[in-house]
DNA sequence: TCTATATCACCC
DNA sequence: AAACGGGTGATATAGA
């Protein structure tokens, strides 16, 4: 297996516009055959007028594309048929290279320089990139200009892939290359928003802001403007004659659990608490939304050392705060669902070690009380509701296990005693004991060979500076991120619309008519998943459906999504073009409703 | 005044 | 020595 397998073989390149949350533009494009040289340069408008691509891409011809998941929006945008074969040098690279952080990054130029190649300017880069994504016409030699850009991006392709073909994994390689369609495509798609209401939040954050700060900080005067001042706070506890405990650094300790624990015993610093947290969830300028409303941003495929996707946590909807999901909203006659696997760390670790107790446990459907009636810590008879505080803290217990967590902190995250925590571990450790083995063997195999891998081969290297813990959760995290990909590939391939994944979840979107159909189709795709990873073993998933004119909420923000809403209509009183879609309404005075959710 | 670092908060 | 895995990002202060 090799390259050699392919009668054709396409380096492609695009260069695209991407306006801020719209779907990409294409500018122009090269596509070079590998063996032949056969060059192929083509304009916009060459390829938004054609129906198919200039080149072969089917079952005997391989795509070759460095962050394929790009080139392959720009297929979706010229409404090509995505290639049968693709592999992207990026992913490859990253594989390869994962836990050794080469010194150039994992771009292309990074890429080059690690095998010794010469690469043009990134300044030249950046400058041609920008020439791109100018609106407007480009004259004649810009045209020219850009293409030969794109050319050379090609030309790196073409010695690049000599020098990875020796050491990519094929079969696998193509698994890999076959997500960066689905994620094409869910980069395609995004999710859809209330643009009405992310408006309103975002033209009058400051507001909301300084309104907020100005009831509280009347009694503090710790601010200065929008900014909460050390040293002023600490003037503040020493009138009032309040100690505060200092970090190691000699500052003080304004995180919020230092901040609960000292309301308790000083109640008048809780309006101040409260306000430090509400003001540090009003994170909304960067989300990135296009002009049909939908969030939409880089997946960001396999760039952590698990492969998880990353995308960026302010342009992503799942990247904040949860409240502010509040703001997806199916448009009208649509449906969303987001769908979890439960527990599927557990599952995997359960699956994957071969431990029979663990799995008896993850198919009782409530893994975390059957570890509580195995250990014997609760009677066979117990439920969720007759037991809530055991049932908690065994779910801590395993949890605290899948990260690799010590006594001392699962003490601090229960709120009880070392020797409590302690016990639980222990537990954790009769009761599961083939886990255990099946764990440690891991940690010791990436110790001896210096690297540890998933099941369809994305590896990471060992080094003297890798973290026993994080080796011991790779398993887990890397398997997991295998079974999301697949999922997705499965998903998008039957042709349902993936609006994000979520790490353990999917948010898809379908009409309101046939949504419980596509929710089923969905679960099948991670059933499939599952088992197509766990050998047989398969997970569950749990379903949240919501229906226009619903917007989603994920019932931990909800408190929150209340509050801001609520300072926002009372804003609007004030002044009604704030939003002028809203029912007029009492003036809530703004310290009723920080007292409210104090 | 700009940058680096520390700290904190959030997600799965 | 630290003691929670994988991340991103905002903010405030210290330092150049």
């Amino acid at each position: 297996m090799g390259l050699d397998q392919y009668s054709q073989i396409w380096l492609v390149d695009f260069e695209f516009r991407a306006p801020e949350g719209d779907r990409p533009q294409p500018v122009c494009m090269v596509a070079r055959e590998y063996r032949t040289g056969q060059t192929i340069r083509w304009w916009s408008d060459e390829i938004m007028s054609s129906d198919r691509p200039p080149f072969d891409i089917g079952q005997n011809s391989l795509f070759v594309a460095y962050y394929a998941s790009a080139e392959l929006g720009c297929f979706l945008a010229a409404g090509w048929p995505c290639p049968e074969n693709v592999l992207d040098l990026f992913t490859e690279f990253r594989c390869r290279t994962n836990g050794l952080y080469p010194q150039g990054g994992a771009g292309l130029v990074g890429a080059l320089q690690y095998f010794g190649l010469p690469s043009i300017e990134t300044a030249q880069k950046e400058s041609m990139r920008e020439l791109a994504m100018r609106s407007g016409p480009h004259s004649p030699v810009e045209r020219h200009q850009l293409l030969d850009y794109c050319e050379s991006d090609v030309a790196a392709l073409a010695k690049l892939l000599p020098q990875m073909e020796r050491d990519v994994d094929f079969p696998r390689a193509l698994l890999r290359g076959r997500y960066m369609k689905a994620a094409a495509r869910m980069e395609w798609n995004g999710v859809p928003l209330d643009s009405h209401t992310l408006a309103a939040l975002r033209d009058n954050w400051q507001d909301i802001q300084e309104q907020l700060i100005e009831q509280v900080d009347a009694g503090f005067g710790v601010y200065e403007g929008r900014t909460f001042k050390h040293d002023k706070f600490a003037e503040w506890l020493q009138q009032n004659h309040i100690p505060w405990p200092r970090l190691d650094s000699g500052k003080l300790a304004l995180d919020d659990r230092t901040f609960r624990d000292m309301a308790k015993c000083y109640p008048q610093v809780s309006p101040l608490r409260e306000l430090r947290h509400t003001l540090g969830e009003l994170r909304l300028e960067k989300l990135s939304v296009g002009t049909d409303a939908r969030n939409r941003c880089l997946i960001s495929a396999f760039r952590s050392t698990t492969s998880r996707n990353q995308p960026s946590n302010s342009r992503f909807i799942f990247g904040p705060s949860c409240w502010l999901r509040g703001l997806i909203k199916p448009a009208e006659g649509q449906s969303m669902a987001y769908i979890d696997w439960s527990q599927q760390e557990f599952g995997i670790a359960a699956a994957l070690s071969g431990d029979q107790k663990m799995q008896a446990a993850y198919l009782s459907g409530d893994p975390y009380l059957t570890f509580a009636k195995q250990a014997g810590a609760v009677p066979e008879g117990a439920t969720k509701q007759s037991h809530p505080r055991q049932r908690e803290q065994f779910k801590t217990c395993v949890l605290a296990v899948q990260y690799g967590m010590g006594e001392y902190s699962l003490a601090q995250k229960l709120g009880d005693s070392p020797a409590r925590a302690r016990e639980l571990l222990k537990l954790h450790r009769q009761t599961y004991p083939v886990y255990w083995q099946w764990s440690q063997a891991a940690v010791d195999h990436a110790m001896l060979h210096g690297q540890l891998h998933s099941v369809f081969g994305w590896q990471i290297h060992v080094t003297d500076r890798s973290n026993p813990r994080s080796l011991a959760n790779f398993p887990m995290q890397a398997n997991g991120a295998e079974m999301l990909r697949l999922a997705c590939c499965y998903a998008t391939e039957r042709g349902i619309q993936v609006c994000a994944p979520v790490h353990d979840a999917l948010l898809i979107e379908g009409p309101t008519a046939s949504i419980e159909k596509v929710v089923r189709e969905t679960q099948a795709a991670m059933s499939q998943a599952s088992r197509d990873v766990l050998d047989g073993f398969e997970l569950r998933s749990d379903v949240e459906i919501v229906s226009s004119p619903n917007r989603y909420m994920d019932p931990r923000g909800s408190e929150m999504w209340k509050t801001v809403l609520s300072i926002l209509t009372n804003l609007s009183s004030a002044n009604p073009r704030i939003w002028a879609g809203l029912p007029p309404r009492r003036c809530v005075p703004v310290l009723s409703i920080i007292n409210l959710f104090i």
